[in-house]
DNA sequence: GACCCGGTACTCGGATATAATATGTCCGAGTCTGTACGG
DNA sequence: CCGTACAGACTCGGACATATTATATCCGAGTACCGGGTC
């Protein structure tokens, strides 16, 4: 089990994101050049980012993608499921009703134990990916980049915005 | 993302060979019937648990499998990871390398902040698995299920081990 | 009667096909911008 | 000089191929059991 590489790219895209100035969009061409991934495969995720209502779009020269809410207001999860679905990552299939043991026409009440078990796992993956914000992670960048690229990235964002 | 339907046979599986009576194996074939999956490719999940050094084999009539450890030092984590593999669910291929702002031969020190956090909710998930043990799912199924209907199953067991 | 030996049937293990999914690419519909023209 | 209409270019969005992974299946190597033969 591994989560897409599309993940990982919208984590940044909408990191890029929250950056942009206010009114201004940022197309895929520049998010995919910044990035060094293939725009039109980089265009899939931002689409399910504009789906799942995270990002907001407009057509036409100086269009693209801005943020639909504050930084704030988004987290971690909010974009892995945009991408990766709601899903749950175990699925149980109720393999326990081919028990040759039961009897006829017995009906399981509730949930497995081992799905239960599973469920609360994933769960706590949930809890940890809700709990951080895009506006969390500009803090981190703040402690782990030097001023000056930071600065650069700022401004390379203006020009092409 | 979506873990593999092996992942639920092996731990189903591995319930039922702690019930297994001490010095006896269960067959891959036994296995298959009880929890009506395809034997051949059931067998592939039970590779990968005795691989793990999770169960023991044994050829020939009456051979199969049995548990090598005891079920209390047997987690969750023991099989999914078995199966599933020791890698971490998120991969960091380190896109932020391709920022066009970075200057030339610049070495970014550390985990970039975004696979941080989710490394982080990946180890929460596997923290959550490592805490049940396959003695808690005896435990669990001793309120779930009918005694009369874990007594067949336990006979079950030992007519076909 | 006890021991040894060989055949048989059953087991696991890895190598091999098929289906589903993730990855990557392409083209068309729509719209904003910039310019040229007319008032 | 200002407003308007139009052409162009750039954008997103979904439809279309390819690569990788998961699913399912098959066959061979090896071993424990069982029966027969021998001491």
């Amino acid at each position: 089990m591994q989560l897409k590489n599309q993940v990982e790219w919208a984590l940044h895209c909408c990191s890029i994101l929250a950056g942009v100035p206010e009114g201004h969009f940022l197309s895929s061409k520049a998010l995919a050049e910044f990035h060094g991934v293939p725009k039109e495969y980089l265009a899939k995720a931002l689409q399910a980012l504009s789906q799942a209502g995270l990002v907001e779009t407009t057509l036409g020269p100086s269009g693209g993608y801005r943020l639909a809410k504050k930084p704030k207001d988004i987290t971690f999860l909010d974009i892995v499921e945009a991408v990766e679905g709601k899903g749950s990552t175990f699925v149980c299939t109720e393999i326990r009703g081919n028990n040759p043991c039961l009897p006829e026409g017995h009906c399981n009440r509730g949930a497995c134990a081992i799905a239960r078990v599973m469920w609360e796992a994933d769960a706590a993956w949930r809890a940890k990916l809700r709990a951080v914000r895009l506006s969390d992670v500009a803090k981190m960048l703040v402690e782990d980049v030097p001023a000056k690229i930071l600065g650069d990235v700022a401004e390379w964002v203006r020009v092409r915005s």
